[in-house]
DNA sequence: CATTTGTTTAACAAAAATGTTAAACACAAT
DNA sequence: ATTGTGTTTAACATTTTTGTTAAACAAATG
């Protein structure tokens, strides 16, 4: 009984998620993909059978990747400040990795009309809660807490969005880019906070 | 000389631009949009001759509009406040209707690779200056131009592309959203200025 | 080395999306 | 009413994208 794993499955996966979330191409075709992995088109179909079940396992572990790496930040014990920090480090991290991985899951949710899990409403909630507390404290300024999580992730995910168009139109290369986001990490948090 | 003119090809880009930036189907076909718009398929072909002509001709409106709008705010003779005001007045008030049109612009940027065209970068770098003036008379706090630039925008489009997600996440009905979103015109005034 | 089993490929088949044609239709002008 | 012209439709053709099959290949095991 051999067990061979050449990795290919993998390495299918990982170039999709590249062609997706990282370059931004959502239209584009498993023979995209399979040209963009350097395999045969018909691999896609070993492995995953249908365009579309792989479509929707990248999806899947899309939500499932951006899931962890937030409810390991919601979940922690810290103090709402620092908590704020790390969730700013992390979301930007995954973020420049991946700046259209939210539009994806986005068009995805246009496209099929999909449900959100209770399970993270009630996180979110509990997070909308912290922040209504921070507020009592006198640490933010008071505002719909809703408006204070809408504020805080369209300043992290959308400058990534756009980032092909803030390059031409900021006149900015790779390098430059790469240390304005870093900046803006801090920025950010001077911005909600305080 | 029969002039007839049924409305129809203005009907079908209506139609488009109602599936692409208005409800998000970034992945409609001819035969979606022909029955969205409740007519036969040949027609946008008749029409535009080809798919690619209809959907580069709504791409190419789609950015004459937003900049039309856009230049009338930038090229205004108002004082550094008030344009702002109305930069964020008119911005929104697009994109509440269009939530998508930008992410549409976006990806067919990611498809094919187009040029900003230089005068825009011109308006930009312009009110990039403004911008840094407003900074220098104390009016806003100090930092690279290009980040207060990214931050309004962010603020402005964001929450309006995460529409679906932000409803389901936070409980808002759709009176409750456009609600919240009228609001947000004042709130990201207070937290851009001053 | 032969066998087994998972991997990869090319050729073919099917489905989906797009494009073309010719004829029917409708309305205005003669 | 007839003609002319722009509009709309259905049937067909083509292209693109996706899915299937059978055979070739490669590595581990007996």
């Amino acid at each position: 009984m051999a067990q061979r794993d050449t990795g290919t499955e993998q390495h299918i996966k990982d170039t999709a998620k590249r062609i997706f979330f990282s370059e931004g191409k959502l239209h584009a075709t498993t023979q995209d993909i399979a040209d963009a992995a350097g395999v045969n088109r018909t691999l896609l179909n070993y492995y995953f059978r249908t365009r579309d079940i792989l479509f929707e396992q990248v999806a899947t572990e899309a939500r499932a990747e951006m899931s962890k790496e937030m409810d390991g930040v919601f979940a922690s014990q810290l103090e709402f400040k620092d908590k704020l920090e790390k969730l700013i480090n992390v979301f930007m991290d995954q973020a420049m990795q991946y700046p259209y991985r939210e539009m994806y899951i986005i068009t995805d949710l246009n496209r099929n009309d999909r449900q959100v899990p209770e399970e993270k409403k009630t996180r979110v909630n509990a997070f909308l809660k912290e922040i209504s507390e921070e507020m009592d404290k006198g640490k933010i300024k008071r505002m719909d807490p809703r408006h204070f999580c809408m504020n805080l992730f369209a300043l992290m995910a959308y400058p990534l969005i756009n980032n092909c168009l803030n390059k031409s139109l900021y006149n900015i290369n790779d390098a430059e880019y790469l240390q304005l986001m870093k900046e803006r990490k801090k920025l950010i948090f001077e911005m909600v906070y305080q």
